[in-house]
DNA sequence: TGCAAAATAGCACGGTCGTTCTATTTTAAA
DNA sequence: TTTAAAATAGAACGACCGTGCTATTTTGCA
């Protein structure tokens, strides 16, 4: 029974080496993210894919073994999002101050994008904050991943004489993450206007902060030609 | 049946004026607070309660007529506590930056703690941030109304002269929410130590940034007296 | 002390959940 | 085209959920 729904979906097959169960795993991944986005990892359910994706629930099931595995899958593929839209982009920029701008930029991009469809490094930071387990380690470990990537850029531009070499990389990047994170709260659940600009503000301030003084004074800070930092 | 585990509660009657009712009332929304903060709002679950409290499920239930309401119940008591810790023993400083930095020090310190313990306002905010009806309403005004008092504390500094007047409150309010958002993450869920002093180099470097240069200039930021704040 | 009212218990309901097992269909290589 | 393997469906399970209904117990005032 059942028979006719799937036979569109059969006619275009492995378009690029992979099984047929590893694109419909695909597609359930993808109809999982955008739900993870909007009511978080922790409801996620096994039926609802299934309505989704027009598939039984034990199709579903079977692509990942437990829910525990969908979640992860999840979560690897937002990683995977999240790098292709933040960190990869953000590599054309010349290294040190114009890479960490723009690094910032795309972060606070995708975190406005976010607004209306959730993050679920935050999200999942309060799911699974007291609930130890593999799912909290991938979270947790691609945000380190990401955190140590910005720290990176800091350091660099430490390096070459754009930020203060005596300032505490770890302490710019708290703030910077602050920043963010006040952002998605403000923007997505207090819905108040004006939040990205003050994003922005605020970066732009903490450049200006931590700009190496002895080397350039009172120079206005460098590599202010991205869209979004122009704001204001 | 289940008669004499009620016993020993029923001979300490009335204590306050209060009914019987309400008071067990109290001890429910008290076990549920507990649970919120570590499990969140949606985590909660009558059963679980009953059990914890060592009632019946009905007759938890009884108390609130809803789930929902028991979430509500919920936030209001963590309301009230916020209150009685963060916010009303800042009026005993000064207004303007004493009482400032009486606010944010004990918002810290309430942070602080609830790096084991969680706070509903940032995992309800996320809990809620796509799921409008009276929880959200509750929880989002109960953050407006700490939020506004906050904004309140600025102006005041900016009046008398100890910020800059031209600064806008909404940015400096921004900016220390982010520091909060950030060391409730970095502490609670990735485990970095140091957040708490990191929190606290953010909020003097704001006072620093926006004290009112034309008045006082190159003066260290006055208030420093608190406990907190003096760290590092 | 008696008695109405309040508080609580007990039970059952329909629903959703993740998961397991088995049967059936579809795929892809021989 | 045959055939073993892979993918999917279907049905059932035990568990927990919020809630409603009805009894029973407990409370606190007359």
């Amino acid at each position: 029974m059942a028979k006719s729904l799937q036979a569109k979906a059969s006619e275009a097959v492995s378009s690029k080496g992979q099984l047929k169960g590893e694109k419909t795993k695909g597609v359930i991944v993808d109809a999982a993210l955008g739900l993870a986005t909007q009511i978080g990892l922790e409801g996620l359910s096994i039926g609802v894919l299934a309505e989704v994706t027009g598939m039984s629930k034990s199709g579903v099931f079977a692509h990942f073994g437990s829910r525990e595995e969908l979640q992860i899958s999840v979560v690897r593929e937002y990683h995977a999002r999240f790098e292709a839209e933040v960190f990869f982009p953000a590599l054309d920029a010349r290294r040190g101050l114009p890479r960490l701008q723009a690094l910032f930029d795309n972060w606070m991009k995708r975190t406005s994008v976010e607004i209306d469809s959730g993050c679920i490094y935050i999200s999942g930071a309060v799911e699974f904050d007291d609930r130890p387990g593999p799912v909290r380690d991938a979270i947790a470990s691609s945000v380190r991943t990401w955190l140590t990537a910005m720290d990176r850029a800091v350091r660099q531009a430490q390096e070459l004489g754009q930020l203060d070499e005596h300032a505490d990389p770890s302490q710019i990047l708290f703030e910077i993450h602050g920043l963010i994170l006040a952002l998605h709260y403000e923007a997505r659940f207090l819905k108040s206007p004006g939040s990205i600009e003050r994003a922005v503000k605020g970066f732009n301030s903490i450049l200006e902060r931590y700009s190496d003084e002895t080397l350039e004074p009172n120079r206005p800070i460098a590599g202010k030609k991205s869209a979004l930092s122009a704001i204001k």
